[in-house]
DNA sequence: CCTTTTACTTGACAAATATCAAGCGCTGGG
DNA sequence: CCCAGCGCTTGATATTTGTCAAGTAAAAGG
């Protein structure tokens, strides 16, 4: 039903690294592996986690909002898994779930992790440093909303892409415009005037393509820091 | 050192409750409980995390912030901890923390809670349900300031707190307005206008007295979800 | 008791951001 | 190839939020 390169691919997670083989054929057992196109809403909101989901290719877009009014709250790409949280607390969903590429996507059944985190030290270990990193990451992204304006945001978003592909100046958004505006917590249009307001900071934009020809103006503008920008730290 | 009774708080906390007393001695060995006067200073962002901190008493702000600007994270009441997630990581502080009040505040050393962790499964599940509600706590915030007005947010605000004391319609802030602004996000001059906004909504303010007559107009209002509101959910 | 400070409020104004409407330029389907 | 649809941009305008300045009220301290 799945792949050995696939199957290997989620054993080399953070999260199941260093658990025994036993431990991680009994978690993956009743799961399966499925090919959705774009644009499929994997779950909703309020729904029950039933599943842990792992992304093994393609992405998917955290969103969340009723009527009407909707906000993109954070991309999770391959290799790697949302809305642990939810299937640890056994409570509902927080956010809603969609691809936003043609995706290969993992569901482990919520019980399976469950037991295993009775049963296995390891893997409660591996759990608490998993979660103990999403914590942080979503503080970071508290941060950036509550301390900087849109243009600054914007500026940090593109630092990082750029020093996330090497630092040549030369990046593509991987994203659709209107996905990173709400990522980004403002409007496809504000977002656009956002780019013009950074080209005398030599931000150029054609289509996707991103080129950067003063970073050192840029950064005197966003002012980064690790303790925002920097998924690691 | 440190009373009975403040020990056996620290000990009901659903972190240690289910820890055996061995391991829980272990873990106190060099901590210590000290009482600050109000508005001390008790970490700051960026310095390596070398206590998990207990609030036995009193309360405690974490804020965020350099350069003039800063903003309020969130307000810990007891019996709580904070930065988990930094001591787990072995990763610098996200935010600053000072005292509101004059407070009572237990100190543990990371190395104690990291060996805990190593040695004792039931710390381990703990810690992974601590993590996922604190997780789960930060990205309610998150919706909060992303989906919702400056307005929205101090009805639901108010909601909240006057549910928290038994729904009667009276209630008291617990904190300073321009603590309360920061917390939710805008000015002490934006909150008062907000608090002029509800009043066709039945909210009247009088120092901290806080009185709301028109609660399901308010409700139509501010739209609570469980799923940003409910600390439990 | 008076004084000084501090929190809060209010008003006038400025800046940031959102909304509405129109148009441009791809891209994909017939 | 042409056309329709969609994403993006741009301009005009409205709304929200922030800033600055002044004033009031209440608390803290001598």
């Amino acid at each position: 039903m799945m792949r050995a390169e696939d199957r290997q691919k989620v054993r080399d997670l953070r999260l199941f690294r260093d658990i025994d083989d036993a431990a991680f054929d009994a978690l993956l057992a009743g799961s399966y592996l499925q090919r959705f196109p774009t644009h499929v809403v994997l779950i909703r909101e309020g729904d029950p986690a039933d599943f842990l989901h792992v992304v093994v290719g393609g992405a998917v877009e955290l969103f969340s909002g009723r009527n009407g009014s909707e906000s993109t709250m954070d991309i999770v790409r391959p290799v790697s898994t949302f809305i642990l949280a939810a299937v640890i607390k056994d409570a509902p969903y927080l956010m809603s779930a969609r691809t936003i590429e043609a995706s290969d996507i993992l569901m482990i059944p919520s019980s399976n992790l469950r037991e295993g985190i009775a049963s296995d030290p390891a893997l409660g270990l591996a759990m608490v440093t998993e979660l103990a990193g999403c914590y942080r990451a979503v503080v970071k992204s508290n941060k950036n909303l509550k301390l900087r304006s849109a243009v600054e945001r914007l500026a940090n978003y593109l630092l990082r892409l750029d020093a996330d592909q090497g630092g040549t100046g030369r990046t593509d958004l991987p994203i659709e415009k209107r996905v990173l505006a709400s990522l980004l917590g403002m409007t496809p249009e504000n977002l656009s005037r956002a780019f013009a307001t950074l080209k005398p900071y030599g931000v150029s934009v054609t289509g996707t393509a991103i080129e950067l020809t003063k970073i050192e103006d840029l950064k005197r503008l966003a002012k980064p820091t690790p303790l925002v920008d920097d998924p690691d730290a």
